[in-house]
DNA sequence: CAGGGTTGTAATCGGCTGATAACCATCCGG
DNA sequence: CCGGATGGTTATCAGCCGATTACAACCCTG
């Protein structure tokens, strides 16, 4: 195997750990034998840690970037903005890679990591404004509604809905 | 000094060093330094660096819900809600206790602060909806936002005001 | 088939950190 | 003044984890 498609495995792993356990509690240890190959060989072909989850994150963006794209030009001519939030919320279903934003929020207490955060999340939101042409407001409810479902995403509310109706209300935003 | 004022001099402690670097990058050691006295004696009266979390997370829960509750009783004739989102927005300024639940919510990975953040998130959900009396819609808009501002908080976005116009569009629901 | 680049591993190190153990100081009631 | 309860510390351990080094297998290409 190339270390190009090494690398791929690497950041598929990566992201499955990165979002579940964040970057302090992540060990390289669990991300190699998930790509199954030995830990000294994850830090050689990144160089460290730290490149490897932004490595990730930048996966986790871009795939975001890219479904708000695809359901944009998918709308035809139905209101972009609501195509989108069809899309994060398919997105919400494998929880992997909302969990890993969630992560970037929370280890922003790095500052590398938070301008990586910041730029992201500047470029995501001037796509969103130019794709749907909606109003500022809406464009901020949009992604206010999109940190909620982070939240849930994380909480796995959606095992309880059924249960208490809080998470009914909060869930059915979708 | 007693055991039960050191105790809440841990919590403020706890809460600074957890808010800033997440439960698994702060130490014990940081946390009683800040508190003035040895590590040992933090585990001591908590018995583990999750029972100090767990003491800070409960506080900074506590402290939201305490200003919910005071919002909600002076608003008189006004907007309940609008009172809360401006309490939330006051709460914001020292970003401690929003960083920390924002924290909570990235350590969700974790069973038991899984289940400690689904308690006291229904809780609130709940109070939010009794003292405001507004719709289910409404009381989601609310919370949406309040997620937002935790992100906008954990990305210092306010020191941004006056550069890229994605932070104004945001920060302005406040 | 020589030999260098590529892909990979085993062994190990060194620092950090949560937790434990043992000990010490101070205060106070009888 | 004695002795236990209370409020602490120092010293130390034991495990984890990222990173480095040295080495090994493989595969092309000339």
């Amino acid at each position: 195997m190339t270390a190009g498609e090494r690398r791929v495995a690497i950041v598929d792993a990566a992201l499955q750990e990165f979002s579940e356990h964040g970057f302090e509690k992540a060990t390289t240890d669990a991300v190699a034998r998930r790509a199954g190959i030995s830990q000294p060989y994850v830090i050689r072909l990144f160089g460290s840690k730290r490149a490897v989850f932004e490595a990730a994150l930048d996966r986790a963006f871009t795939a975001v970037e890219t479904a708000f794209s695809d359901a944009a030009a998918a709308a035809g001519g139905g209101d972009p903005l609501r195509a989108m939030g069809a899309a994060y919320g398919r997105l919400l279903e494998d929880r992997v890679l909302l969990m890993m934003l969630l992560q970037a929020f929370a280890a922003s207490g790095d500052d590398r990591v938070k301008a990586v955060v910041r730029e992201r999340m500047s470029r995501m939101h001037a796509r969103v404004a130019e794709l749907s042409g909606a109003t500022p407001d809406r464009v901020r409810e949009f992604f206010a509604m999109g940190m909620l479902l982070n939240v849930v995403a994380a909480l796995e509310l959606p095992e309880l809905l059924g249960g208490p109706d809080w998470a009914d209300r909060m869930c059915e935003a979708l």
